[in-house]
DNA sequence: TGTTATCATCATCAAAAGCTTATGGTATAT
DNA sequence: ATATACCATAAGCTTTTGATGATGATAACA
């Protein structure tokens, strides 16, 4: 094996450049005996001589040619390697690996775009899943950074809320109990919910909300997307609870109506999360600070 | 500047590949602190992590996928070199670049031809030019090898008779003197030679022949090239003095004849001659013991 | 012919590179 | 809860590396 070491090449590539020792131990900053040495030592690791001197003036040989070529690739190399890396320390480039929750989908693309107008050289991979899986990938470590709606228990986790998250009661517009104000609690008493599935956060909030206040709701719908839980209500089926986020739509162009119940909206938050000990990529740690300062 | 070494980069893709410190240390042969302090040691020049361990498992960082990435491509330019410089070492491959006076084109390719025979993969330059521009190039360290009629005077050159080198003098086949046995030199009285020009080789070869003998002839006509002298005797304008190498077919078709004159073949040889001192490539070395093997 | 430019060699020294062993901390698995 | 598998860290040692300055040899140059 070619054991050869970096400074030989690169004192190699300076005497071949200059065709003289003289001129490369000057360009180096050694004196020429240092020169002489690593070049020596070049040649009796390779086995073959780099150069020949025929009077004053020395030529590369067969070998040293060669050598030349691929020492000024392995050179590029490096320098290529080099600029990778120091642009990767910096944040003009890199990759963002980040998962979301499906009901976050609905405003987590602006924040990243928003996010990626700053920072226009950055490579961002979002992916959307259910909780589950999104636990799963951050347990993988398969993503730097998640957004959820309730942080995992585990002690093997950071989590920072940085946005409210507003569960409303949604009704579509034709419901009777649209646009009465301070509905009390009691009111909701067998009203007919859609819910998600269960183990989803918004559905545990609900239900907790539920049983504080001592309201039996008929809870037999459950759908497995937000979508669905919209088209749903918006179909008179029943009453919903989602994220006000997930609605703002609908309920801008009055398709489901907010109800004014006592104590909603319940809030709750967003969470960025990420692995405890985890090293963040300059960039997810810009992206992270980013949506801390949408805490404020 | 980022000052990596081969070992650091070596153990850092063992470690990468391997996704393991521990591995990376049994296939090194290596102690694990070793290895630990070798990837330290990486990181701490390129000023980023290359690993984060979670758990029991590491992973690459963003920045370690980009040096591994590098230095796979890097590692694969350092065997490739090896690879060449190793066959350059032994006679696989090489470059021959040998440069010949023009009287000698009419051997040397076949000689070319039969080494190349034997090592196929051996690329050669062939230069074919007067005496003065082969001295040129063999000064310039423009060529390994040259072969010459004469070697030169300079003391910095080395010369070695490989093959005879046979001066004949030569008539058009209707000529007088053609077919005459042992023809005295003082018959040559008076003839018309057809020569080369100043300087070369044979023409110098002759001219102490005609001193030593006291015979006066007549030189007029000077030809640049044998080719030239050929015509020139063959159209029966006068005798020529060339290297039997270069007439045979003509005297072999009958077109010339070789002269049965006193003193004549001049035996004198050719000689393969490289600068003192010149490190030949194993090619041409191997290249000048086939030649030398030949003079036996 | 002497001067100059250029590379080789030698003796010597300081710094660093590279290991090993021993030990410690932490997360996972049983 | 204990054991296990991993990596980090520290101390100490040897070897290698990289340089320097002095000196020498040789060929080109003027």
């Amino acid at each position: 094996m070619l054991h050869l070491t970096f400074r030989q090449l690169s004192v190699f590539e300076s005497v071949a450049r200059n065709l003289s020792f003289s001129r490369a131990a000057e360009e180096m900053h050694l004196t020429q005996p240092a020169v002489s040495m690593q070049i020596k030592q070049l040649e009796e690791n390779i086995g073959l001589p780099l150069f020949e001197q025929l009077g004053k003036k020395i030529f590369l040989t067969e070998a040293g040619k060669e050598l030349y070529h691929y020492s000024r690739i392995i050179a590029q190399q490096l320098l290529e390697a080099e600029s990778v890396l120091s642009e990767l320390k910096g944040l003009e480039r890199g990759k963002l690996n980040i998962s979301v929750v499906s009901t976050a989908n609905y405003f987590a693309p602006q924040l990243l775009a928003r996010f990626c107008t700053d920072h226009p050289q950055i490579k961002v991979s979002l992916n959307v899943g259910n909780r589950e899986s999104v636990l799963k990938q951050l347990h993988d470590n398969e993503i730097d950074l998640a957004i959820l709606g309730t942080p995992p228990e585990g002690i093997d986790i950071e989590a920072y809320p940085f946005m409210e998250n507003r569960l409303v009661i949604i009704a579509a517009s034709g419901n009777p109990l649209a646009d009465k104000p301070a509905i009390p609690a009691s009111r909701l008493q067998n009203e007919i919910f859609i819910m998600r599935e269960q183990g989803s956060g918004t559905r545990l909030a609900a239900e907790k909300y539920f049983s504080s206040h001592s309201v039996q709701v008929k809870t037999g719908m459950e759908m497995s997307t937000t979508e669905a839980v919209k088209q749903a209500v918006q179909a008179g089926m029943g009453l919903g609870i989602l994220s006000l986020d997930t609605v703002l739509l609908e309920v801008e162009t009055g398709r489901l109506k907010v109800l004014d119940v006592e104590g909603f909206p319940i809030i709750r938050h967003w969470y960025l999360v990420h692995r405890q000990n985890k090293r963040l990529s300059s960039v997810a740690e810009a992206f992270k600070s980013f949506l801390l300062r949408q805490a404020q």
